[in-house]
DNA sequence: TTATACCGGGATAATATGACCGGTATAGTT
DNA sequence: AACTATACCGGTCATATTATCCCGGTATAA
C-alpha cells in the first residue's frame, strides 16, 4: 500500500469543489480565471468538472484568491454532507450561495 | 513539457508552510496530529521538514483543522516573503537538498 | 534497557498538472 | 446559408509530484 486509492467520499467532495467554483465563477470564463490564478485552464476545467480530486493546495488557494471565495469557507462548505433543506432552520448556506 | 518542475519560490514557499505548520503544532506531537488529521504520520513530516512543496488541499485543510489554523490566514502568511529580522537571500540550495 | 520522537533516504502506486485532439453548442458575421 | 469566434467538453497521453510504506539512524529521557 502506497498511496491510496481516492475513496468515493473524497471523489464525491472534489466534485462538490468543483461545482462551488463553477458557480462562484458566475459569467467569467475559464480563460480569464485561469489565467488570472495562474493556472492552467486545463487544470481549471479539471477542476470544476471534478475530475480532480484532490488538488494542490496552491492550486486552490490561487483559484479562491481570484474569485474572492474565502479558503475556510470553501472547505466547510465542501465537507457539509447534503441533506433535505430545513424550511423552520436558518439556512447556514446562504453565504455561501452568494455567487448564483 | 507536460507537468512543470517546481520552481524554486515554490519549493521555498513549501518550506514557510512546513515552518509554520510545526510552530503552530508546539508541544504535541506529530503522530498525535497526524491522527488527528487522518494524515499518514510520514506525510506530516514531510510536509513539516519542506520536502513536499505543494500538497493537496484536503490534507493541508485537514492539518490546518487540527492545529486551529485558518486556511487563509496560512496562505497569506506563506507567500509573504519579507523577513521580519535578519534578511536572507534566496536559498539557492534549497532545489538539490529536495531532490530524492 | 526501554520508549518516545524525529530524521533522511529509498521504493512504489496513484494522482495532479499540462498539453493535445476532435467534438458540441452558441452567437455573431458575411 | 456558410463561415468565424468563443466557450466548454471528454478522452488520451507524458511527466512531475504526492501519499504512503519501509529501514536504519540519532537524540533524549525514564
Amino acid at each position: 500500500m502506497v498511496r491510496l486509492p481516492l475513496t468515493f467520499a473524497e471523489i464525491e467532495r472534489g466534485q462538490r469543489l468543483g461545482a462551488l467554483l463553477r458557480r462562484a465563477r458566475g459569467e467569467r470564463s475559464m480563460l480569464d480565471i485561469a489565467l488570472d490564478a495562474r493556472v492552467s485552464p486545463e487544470t481549471l476545467r479539471k477542476i470544476e468538472t471534478g475530475r480532480v480530486a484532490t488538488p494542490a493546495f496552491p492550486t486552490i488557494a490561487a483559484i479562491a484568491g481570484v474569485l474572492g471565495l474565502s479558503l475556510d469557507a470553501v472547505w466547510a462548505e465542501v465537507n457539509q454532507t447534503k441533506r433535505a433543506t430545513e424550511p423552520t432552520g436558518p439556512d447556514h448556506n446562504a453565504r455561501e450561495r452568494l455567487a448564483s
